[in-house]
DNA sequence: CCGCGTAA
DNA sequence: TTACGCGGG
């Protein structure tokens, strides 16, 4: 998932207090749903589900971090993916048999009474279907956060407005947005400092790069990050057996990219990968709107529908959409 | 993931 | 005040 260059940016991932994150958040919507589906589960792998046996993670992690986003003076806009590219075909096959195989082991693990075996194939067969595409929109929209859908890849919409001074950054646990030329990328978007990596707690708080400063830092050109990109693999491509992230870097540096593909891949072209990181489909159209939130609406979704309870509703709402016969009020003048 | 209750 | 475990739907 996402391009693997992480230890190129050693050094280039920075701490950021929220202070510092206040602004327009173009939010990779598959990513943040990926994230909700394949977290939010009990123990053993079960996700949260309505009593129609529908899945409720998502709704619960959107809601929550709205919340917490409009508190710190985020404005969030989520971009959903548009028809992805032919390159991507192999790779959205892959993750469908990564997806079956973690089906197959989660029911294998439950037999067996295998908790944490089962919890960590649960999340790979998570799956972010048309349900949890739509139900997000809705929920979206009732709390007045705008969403868009990209022509194509999210993360190039993401870069394509932030360079348009509509987005201050581009939130994402993957790096493909700095390829696709996003110049503040923001990662860990979460409150709660702990997360379970492989059955262990880890703390975690929110990071920034700057592309600019990763690429001045490394004296390369986005054109070079690209190549190593490709050498490794990426969504759109294959990489080459046998060079990792080091390696692809001395290679692209010493100018030796196109022989190194003559030698290990002759049938591979790599153009149609470059062009479409450096200039992928996107709108330069979309302007976002936040509105006030319908709290009725979300109360409607949330409790009638889906089965959240009225309390924990009540608490959120409260957070978003002060009420006048409470203390709120103070809040309220920021949409206005 | 997030909020809450409880413990220290 | 912060840390941790639990339940959420």
């Amino acid at each position: 998932m996402g391009v693997p260059i992480r230890p190129l940016l050693e050094g280039y991932r920075h701490p950021v207090g929220w202070e510092e994150l206040k602004g327009v958040a173009a939010i990779d919507a598959h990513n943040a749903l990926y994230q909700f589906i394949s977290i939010i589960r009990q123990p053993d792998g079960t996700p949260l589900k309505d009593t129609e046996g529908r899945i409720t993670s998502h709704l619960s992690g959107i809601l929550f971090r709205t919340a917490h986003l409009l508190e710190k003076e985020i404005s969030p806009v989520y971009i959903y993916d548009g028809s992805p590219p032919d390159l991507k075909q192999k790779t959205i096959s892959e993750r469908r048999e990564v997806r079956e195989a973690g089906q197959a082991n989660w029911e294998d693990a439950l037999r067996r009474g295998d908790t944490e075996a089962a919890y960590r194939a649960a999340m790979a067969s998570s799956r972010i279907d048309h349900a949890i595409i739509g139900s997000s929109q809705r929920l979206l929209d009732a709390l007045g956060i705008p969403w868009m859908q990209a022509p194509s890849e999210g993360e190039a919409q993401s870069a394509a407005l932030i360079e348009s001074g509509v987005a201050t950054y581009s939130v994402s646990q993957d790096y493909d947005s700095l390829l696709f030329g996003a110049s503040v990328l923001v990662r860990n978007l979460t409150v709660s400092g702990k997360r379970r990596i492989r059955g262990k707690q880890q703390t975690i708080s929110p990071e920034r790069i700057y592309l600019p400063e990763l690429l001045d830092g490394l004296s390369m050109t986005r054109e070079m990050l690209i190549d190593i990109a490709i050498l490794v693999g990426t969504d759109f491509n294959d990489g080459i057996y046998g060079i990792g992230p080091k390696k692809a870097e001395k290679i692209v540096r010493e100018g030796r990219f196109d022989e190194v593909l003559r030698e290990k891949d002759p049938a591979f072209d790599p153009d149609p990968v470059r062009e479409f990181f450096l200039s992928p489909p996107v709108t330069r159209e979309y302007r976002p709107e936040w509105r006030p939130p319908d709290p009725e609406g979300v109360r409607e979704m949330l409790i009638e529908e889906y089965g959240f309870s009225a309390d924990r509703i009540s608490g959120v709402l409260e957070r978003i959409a002060p009420s006048r016969s409470s203390s709120g009020q103070k809040r309220l003048d920021q949409w206005f």
